[in-house]
DNA sequence: AAGCTCAGCAACCGCGTTTAA
DNA sequence: GTTAAACGCGGTTGCTGAGCT
């Protein structure tokens, strides 16, 4: 029996001996993802899910691990810091969501696109009511009123695409108002201290995952394991047996 | 209590970029 | 220099649970 399935990267087709699966993930396919990496680490995803026994695409497996299983991945709520971060940062950016995320470590680029989606964007898609009757945060806002310095921040990034939605800065310029800033300190002023990494000073001091976040180091904490209960199955039901098989983390 | 609506989020898809052969 | 594969990113979809009628 065969099966068509998508190729990867540039798309095409090709015939495999087995389908590959699709969906959520269950406990059993996590397990075998972070057990494979805790061992081999990560990268050369296709590679990766054939070797741990997946029957998943690399592509799946990344988006698996980058966004869920990865033990630096903070989980709960966002922060009013973080808020105000992300709206000063989409201001600044765009639709950058792995660059902003960059500036939350422990956040992704996906739960902080869902969270600009669902809050940020829906709540001043209720105040235009009656003014734009498009949905989408790249057609809300007329490009004249553009900022300069969103094409300015964007020089020297690896891969300036076209896809930046300028029009969405207009739309977060005027959010940034609404969004919390931290106590006595200015949202620009805020803004300007931040760096990659910067996480510890306004999570709580947790200094060494921010610190393996920004290094792009995989650390496991106790606090970490306990701040990650609210999963499906939580992390910890996952990472104390991996731990234990290769004795690291 | 049942049905409906909506919000939140995990995962998929398509495309551009990078890398290796 | 060319091409194909792999990677990474942003947009979109669809499922699930909570709240409402």
């Amino acid at each position: 029996m065969q099966y068509t399935v998508e190729g990867s990267g540039g798309g095409g087709v090709q015939t495999v001996e087995a389908a590959v699966r699709k969906g959520p993930w269950t406990m059993e396919e996590d397990l075998s993802l972070v057990n494979y990496i805790a061992a081999n680490g990560e990268g050369a995803w296709n590679t990766l899910a054939r070797a741990a026994g997946l029957n998943r695409t690399g592509k799946s497996c990344r988006l698996r691990w980058l966004n869920y299983l990865r033990p630096d991945v903070r989980r709960g709520n966002i922060t009013p810091e973080e808020h105000t971060l992300i709206v000063e940062l989409q201001a600044r950016w765009g639709n950058r969501w792995s660059k902003i995320a960059r500036y939350l470590p422990g956040r992704t680029d996906n739960e902080i696109k869902n969270f600009w989606r669902t809050k940020i964007q829906k709540k001043h898609r209720k105040s235009t009511d009656g003014i734009y009757a498009t949905t989408t945060s790249e057609s809300i806002m007329p490009a004249a009123t553009v900022h300069q310095n969103t094409v300015a921040e964007d020089q020297g990034s690896s891969s300036v695409s076209g896809r930046t939605t300028t029009a969405t800065v207009a739309v977060t310029q005027e959010y940034a108002i609404e969004a919390p800033t931290p106590s006595g300190m200015s949202s620009g002023s805020y803004l300007d201290q931040l760096q990659p990494g910067y996480a510890s000073s306004i999570h709580g001091g947790q200094d060494g995952g921010a610190a393996a976040a920004a290094a792009g180091d995989v650390v496991v904490s106790d606090e970490f394991l306990a701040a990650s209960s609210d999963n499906f199955w939580a992390l910890e039901d996952l990472w104390p047996t991996v731990q234990s098989l290769h004795g690291n983390c």
